[in-house]
Order: structure tokens, then C-alpha cells, then sequence
DNA sequence: GTAATTGCTCTAGTCGCTAGAGGTTCAAGG
DNA sequence: CCTTGAACCTCTAGCGACTAGAGCAATTAC
């Protein structure tokens, strides 16, 4: 049985995240002992790891909830956890392509600038308050 | 006189964006008429639009004080300002990076399954479980 | 003159945590 | 057995950048 920081090491999730986990219902209330405080298993840990995994991919804590559902059905079609996944794909490289576009501008516009100007004639500025001069759309 | 809805037309920033600007600081109290409604001149419009555009490009509503502060002396040295711009075109690039990792896996991930088993065997359910079978960090 | 639209302020909610206050329980050492 | 100190508990509030809604006032168009 694991107390709560014990859990936190073990996993890489800090100790009010998890109570928050289990608030948000990703984890199931916790066993407590007779003081009130909470122990894990094995199955607690793996499922928080599973969490956190989830969450440094991206994944919202809806699309979670979705996932430790399915976990729970493990004889249904695997198609569903797919198209979670790949959602979350398409999210990730929509961003992508969104700060790509951000950040030819702002390599475009700091280009333009070589510091040794006045604020009054910096490409920045001027750039900035003219959306007329920016190259691609963003 | 643009009132605050024309404003927000000719902009294209939400009514209730441009007051909670107000509230922070990058807009100047607007003008009022005697029933205590905001009048706009072009002036409010052109920083209006130099914010979206920043707030478009990524710029936190702190760098985007910054600049606007700058604006306020044209005469001093511009170097400020792509100070700003460069810091905010590195946070770009890295979450560029970032992003681009949660995409690999996520891609290995989801090409492992073909959505054709059950949950329990499902490659994208096991990934999620095991971060051993990931290929590189995120 | 009246009705529809737009405006006002204020509060609370979003997401995924994080920080802090103020108090309680647990585990180890003496 | 008792004390100490670390770890735990709940609860509230805060972050950033808005967004939504209530309830009311002003403006504008006909």
C-alpha cells in the first residue's frame, strides 16, 4: 500500500494533481486509512501512470476519461481508443502547422529589425501595428 | 466616434475582449458619451490592432505591455522591442519541437493499431499503459 | 413614441493545475 | 509509551486570457 506521496514519487505526478485526478474522476476515491488518508495498490499506480502518460501526450482529461473507460471493457472494439488517438494527432499537427505559420512571421519580422534603429522605424513595431505587411496569413 | 460594437467590428476583437483589455491595462479608459457609454477614436482602433496582431502572433498580454510601452517612446532605441519578439520566436520554436515529438509518437502510436481488435490488446491502449514502448522522450 | 439593439457592470466559469492556510495523522526514535 | 516532525487532510483562491450570463440602462431607427 502506497500513501499518496509515495504514489507522487513513483509516478512523477505531484501529490495535489492527483487529489485533483480523483475530484475530476480519473482515479476512483481512494481506500483510506482509519485517519482518513488515502492508500493506493498496484492498480492505482498503474492507472495514474497511464494518466500522466496520456496527459504529456496531449490528451485532455476528457478525452482521458474516455480512454480509462474503455480500459474497463477490454473486450470491446479497440476502434474508439483509435479515434481518440487520432484525434488528438490531427490536434497536435494542426498546432503545428498553426505555429509554423507563426513563426516564419516572427522570424520574418525580427528579420527585419537589426537593433540599431528607434522604436518609431523598428520593423517590429511598424509590423505589428500594419497587418498589411505580413507575408502569410496567421 | 466608433462605438465599443463598431469597434470590435473593425477589428475583429470581441466586445468583451476589448473591455477585459481596458481592465488590464492595454487600452487607455476609453472616452465616455454622457449616458456613460465607451467612444473610440482611430487612435483606440490602430492599438486595438496592434494588440490582435501581437495577441495573433502568440505575444502574452505582458509582452505586449511591454511594447506598447515602447511605442509610447518612439525615439529610444529598438532594440527592446526585438528583444521581445526574438524571446517570444524561441518559445515558438520550442513549442514547435515539443509538439513535433508528441506527433511522432503519437503516430507510432496510432499506426501500431488498426482498429480492428479489442481494447485489451488494443497497441494504443498498451503504449498508453507502458511508456517503456515509447520510442523517444516527451 | 416605442421597440429593438446595443451598451453597461458584475459575477462566475473555462482548463489543468498550483499555492497557501490551518489543522490532523502517521512513523520513527528515545 | 511518548514525543517529534514529516507527511497528510480539506478548503479556498489564483494563474492566463478570455467567455457567458444576469439584470439593467442607453442609444438608434422607424
Amino acid at each position: 500500500m502506497y500513501s499518496i506521496g509515495a504514489l507522487s514519487r513513483q509516478s512523477g505526478v505531484k501529490v495535489p494533481t492527483i487529489r485533483y485526478y480523483e475530484d475530476r474522476g480519473l482515479l476512483p476515491e481512494a481506500e483510506r486509512t482509519a485517519g482518513g488518508q488515502r492508500r493506493y495498490n498496484a492498480d492505482g499506480l498503474s492507472r495514474l501512470r497511464f494518466i500522466k502518460h496520456a496527459r504529456d501526450l496531449g490528451f485532455s482529461i476528457e478525452a482521458i476519461t474516455g480512454l480509462l473507460q474503455l480500459q474497463e471493457h477490454p473486450d470491446t472494439s479497440c476502434q474508439s481508443a483509435q479515434t481518440i488517438a487520432l484525434d488528438q494527432l490531427t490536434e497536435v499537427r494542426l498546432k503545428i502547422a498553426q505555429l509554423s505559420a507563426l513563426e516564419r512571421e516572427l522570424a520574418r519580422i525580427t528579420d527585419g529589425c537589426n537593433g540599431t534603429g528607434t522604436t518609431k522605424n523598428c520593423y517590429v513595431m511598424t509590423s505589428l501595428s500594419d497587418h498589411d505587411l505580413c507575408a502569410g496569413d496567421h
